[in-house]
DNA sequence: TTAAACCAGTTGCATAGCGCAAGCAGTGAG
DNA sequence: CTCACTGCTTGCGCTATGCAACTGGTTTAA
């Protein structure tokens, strides 16, 4: 994780921005999984992030300005974190992601599901998922009608047996 | 670059085969800049990659099933790498890095233009480049038509000056 | 026929990053 | 006053990266 820059190509330079294993699985869970706070990003990943790590990434996350970090106001000490603008357009590179592993990595099928339902529903879904995102992080008006975050936390509660709320 | 796997996450799968700093900037220049060789790869790459990483990434790639190798017939000592139809699907993917990158880093303009084209170009454009990929590298029979190769390398040859052949 | 250039890597070594476990000061509830 | 909870930090060993030099073999050119 140095600092230098390569090249100005930018594949290289979004995989010096976001090109390790540890900062997509951060905004993922941010994403999808709704965690806001420190402790929820940490006990609740699936992969089991360190502690040092998760700091590590979150201050570059913030420096990258992918997430801001703001207090909560009802707690002096609790941190809340929250996706960008520039996070939010990974939108579409994080469902290509997840459709390329669904279709050619042994995924659990519980854990895949909304990389399938994203896939099926196109840009539109996409799109539509994005501005529920800038609702939730960026307090833009919430869109009408039924969520897209409903729609993938029902998928992924139904296949894994669990209430609403969602694991990625 | 552990070989156990934390989750069976989309997302995650993806990022533990190509979630490092190296892989898709070797699958770029192996895809767009229709390198072959290993001297190709490491003397071209804007990046400068080192040797041994390089030899690392190879035998990694291959052994996940994004690249085979062959002996050239032409040289007893050379080796012909080849994109796999794994790795042609990562074109989608590849893209929306590119058009994320373009859109939020400092790219430089005679890099970028392959991405803003290929964005511009959607999903068909997408889809003959794949095919045209599975003509070089899995000998399939190369569509007719004029080539999205060739647009991509005339628009960086006018770019940058120099005659058409391509670096990322 | 012999020297030079080229081929795909390998090796040694220093540095940087990762992963685990434990610890820390400040805060809020009972 | 105590105790659990907050976002981190520290120490330590291990792995991965990056640089430079080098290897054994092959082909080309003088």
């Amino acid at each position: 994780m140095t600092s230098t820059i390569r090249s100005g190509c930018p594949i290289n330079l979004t995989l010096e921005t976001i090109g390790d294993r540890w900062s997509l699985i951060v905004i993922r869970d941010l994403m999808f999984g709704n965690r806001r706070h420190f402790r929820e990003l940490l006990a609740a990943s699936e992969e089991g992030i360190a502690s040092n790590i998760l700091a590590d990434r979150l201050k570059r996350l913030v420096e990258a300005g992918l997430l801001s970090k703001a207090d909560d106001p009802s707690h002096k000490q609790k941190a809340i974190y929250s996706l960008t603008e520039k996070a939010i357009q990974l939108v579409p590179l994080i469902v290509q992601m997840g459709a390329w592993g669904r279709r050619h990595l042994p995924t659990t099928p519980e854990l895949a599901i909304r990389a399938q339902l994203l896939e099926e529903g196109g840009p539109e879904m996409w799109d539509a998922f994005m501005d529920e995102l800038r609702a939730v992080h960026l307090g833009a008006p919430m869109p009408s009608g039924p969520r897209v975050a409903d729609r993938l936390a029902a998928a992924y509660a139904a296949l894994s047996g669990e209430q609403a709320g969602g694991q990625p």
